[in-house]
DNA sequence: CGGCTTTGACCCGCGC
DNA sequence: GCGCGGGTCAAAGCCG
């Protein structure tokens, strides 16, 4: 406690860039004992998707990525003198395959539910993302997220936002939202896992929102417009009040490069088999039930 | 009316 | 064993 800002976000965080900058550059990995390519290859695809705008000219539709590594820097503009924004990639694979609902037997309503344990373990965590971002580059990020939580962080003023992908239920990917407390124009993202689906056609417009209007019953005696309209809104929504709302953050959503990769798949050795599987069925299940011709004998997929 | 945000409670790993 | 800190759930509210 008494150590309140050992974290120290920033210097962690710029070290690791640095790190990461120079490993990259200077590829092949000198040190590559626990690093392959292929996870490199993994980091910077999720990268892409996240930003697909920034990582298209490099990621056409090669395999051969490793030609293309070099420090990438999202939004620094190169005026910057300083690197301030720099971005620290590390990932940690995740050998252990638990029995998530991978194996789908056929569920017996009758049955006892099935208890999948939803605190998976954490020490090991999953591949983990972590990129530095200003606003605006936060703002490009193509999925369509689904806050879930928001917590306060030991050391930092800022709370962390976590958010989950709203495409699909089966979607692991998550992100984190940190507001660097040291320079607070620097957003620490974290992604989690990776989408097992591809982008999403339509892009949720309310997703991304930022609306802080906690409903606070009690108004303490600071009359705010805001209460006006909550008022009104809850009581009669027949009388709409126009109401004056606070241009707070607008969410600069530009227009999807609607990049159909061919999506080149990344085959892990062996592993992932079942998640491979899975996501295929899902994607499947997607796909027709987009097209609409999900057909009555097509119970296959029993995804409510 | 559906989906998203908000927010407190809950859970779990880990250090002491 | 307990407390802390981080990650998640789920009810309630808000918005198009
Ligand atoms: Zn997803």
């Amino acid at each position: 406690m008494m150590s309140g800002f050992e974290d120290n976000w920033g210097l962690q965080a710029i070290v690791g860039g640095k790190s990461f900058s120079s490993a990259i550059s200077a590829l092949p990995i000198p040190n590559s004992s626990c690093y392959s390519i292929m996870d490199h290859m993994s980091e910077h695809r999720d990268l892409a998707n996240n930003f697909p705008d920034l990582f298209e000219t490099m990621f056409t539709d090669d395999d051969r990525l490793e030609q293309l590594y070099k420090p990438f820097y999202p939004v620094v503009s190169s005026d910057s003198s300083s690197e301030s924004i720099t971005q620290q990639v590390e990932e940690k694979l995740f050998v252990e395959e638990d029995e998530k609902k991978s194996n789908f037997c056929p569920v017996e309503s009758a049955t006892t539910v099935d208890y999948v344990p939803k605190y998976k373990r954490r020490k090991n965590q999953q591949k983990k993302v972590v990129i530095q971002v200003t606003a605006e580059d936060l703002s490009s990020d193509k999925w369509a997220w689904r806050k879930y939580g928001q917590k306060p962080i030991k050391g930092s003023p800022y709370p962390r936002s976590y958010y989950r992908c709203s495409s699909s239920k089966g979607c692991l990917a998550r992100k984190q939202v940190e507001q660097s407390c040291k320079d607070p124009s620097i957003f620490i993202v974290t992604y989690t896992a990776e989408h097992s689906h591809s982008q999403p056609t339509k892009k949720n417009a309310l997703a991304g929102t930022v609306r802080h209007k906690f409903p606070n019953p009690k108004t303490p005696s600071k009359a705010t417009s805001s209460s006006s309209k909550l008022v009104a809104k809850a009581k009669d929504s027949s009388s709409s009040v126009p109401s004056p709302l606070i241009p707070s953050v607008e969410n600069v959503k530009q227009e999807m490069m609607s990049i159909e990769e061919d999506d080149n798949n990344i085959i892990f050795s062996g592993v992932k088999l079942d998640d491979e599987f899975f996501s295929g069925l899902e994607d499947l299940d997607e796909l027709i039930s987009e097209l609409g011709m999900g057909c009555g004998s097509s119970k296959l997929f029993p995804t409510s």
